[in-house]
DNA sequence: AACTTTAGAAACGGGTCGTTCAGAAACATT
DNA sequence: AATGTTTCTGAACGACCCGTTTCTAAAGTT
């Protein structure tokens, strides 16, 4: 049984590793996997994909799946979420709303089209998991958390915001719309980009 | 094949109906389908939770179910969402905010708990199913969407909100923070009540 | 050469799906 | 009372996927 939190570390055991007896895990399986499961889930939802599907795209023996990952979810997880484009660089900002700005167009950005849609079916699938929630919180939404999290401190440090700004609620309010259109099924356009932002500017301001 | 709209709208055919020849529908299976899902539900997940396992505790056909319902969460749907204690009536409020305030604390209040978790599994399930997101959408978000419009209404005629106010958006901005709480796994508390109440009043306010 | 770990293939028992068929039950119509 | 219509439960169906086990081969280290 491999745990969810080792699956949501960095493999990053291609150097510094001690490097164990035995047959090295193939990289090639792995990759195979993961770009299989990208594949499949352009053409279909993620409740639809099956394990044995992925396996026979890849060319690749469910155990050998069923090794390294838990189950689908773990898979489509890292699949989409750990794939490069995803990840969440802090721009850098003149002003603390600014950078707040920079991070919601961008994870809006990301949230357009299929893999916005993805995104929405993992979020889905892991309200039957704790498990699965709670890797997809570590994985996902704390990263988004944090960035935004610096640019409040900051934000209420130099004057910007309000000094008993509640930093947590503010961010729900921050990431709450864009979450909220995603699953609603609405899109993101730039009326929608320019509203939100007028409205946080001044739910934020001092 | 029934239609999700057919299941969504009320079944009023208990008087004006013009009463079709045949058996009628039997009122008390409809129930002990309805009541077995609401009672398996505080035990399991919806993705759990089986058509078949309905039926066993329903005492009934799973042919009956078939009929009446497309698929399961249709079934979970009906179940949870046409409960009582989810009915949207507007409360009676001296200013918009007022009005905007007393829908945001009950929602988070019915969100709460049990009933909390189930809907986000509602919603986290739909998201796979476009026709099942729909539904969803105008059966219980469009419910929440509506009354809110109106208040955003009011508090622009009254001066209470900017003229230019973007009431679609101002929406998602006022519902996102309660669903992103309620997806991201984390409860509600006064705290959080308090504090996103302090800001919305700060982005719509004029 | 011996040891260890992984890869892939095949098969398993168990479960759910959504459908179909059968026979009985509950109505309305004639 | 007889007939027609619709719904009811129950049983069985083929199809699919689950997660696991078992096996042999491969690819490394010591």
């Amino acid at each position: 049984m491999v745990s969810y939190s080792q699956l949501a570390q960095e493999h990053a055991d291609s150097d510094d590793a001690p490097r164990s007896a035995g047959r090295p895990r193939s990289e090639e399986s792995r990759r195979a996997i993961l770009d299989s499961t990208r594949r499949l889930l352009t053409h279909m939802s993620v409740q639809k994909l099956s394990i044995e599907a992925i396996a026979k795209k890849a060319g690749v023996g469910k155990t050998t799946i069923y090794r390294w990952w838990p189950n689908k979810q773990a898979v489509v997880m890292e699949a989409i979420l750990h794939q490069p484009g995803f990840m969440n660089i802090l721009p850098a900002s003149a002003t603390a709303f600014e950078g707040i700005k920079a991070q919601t167009d961008k994870l809006m950005r990301q949230m357009t089209g299929k893999s916005g849609r993805v995104v929405a079916e993992i979020i889905g699938d892991a309200q039957g998991d704790p498990e699965a929630l709670r890797t997809l919180i570590d994985g996902f939404f704390q990263e988004r958390y944090n960035a935004l999290a610096r640019f409040i401190q900051e934000g209420k440090q130099n004057g910007e915001f309000a000094a008993d700004l509640d930093a947590e609620a503010a961010i729900d309010v921050i990431l709450g719309p864009v979450f909220f259109r995603l699953i609603s099924g609405q899109d993101f356009d730039s009326a929608f980009e320019q509203s939100v932002s007028k409205m946080l500017y001044k739910a934020l301001a001092a």
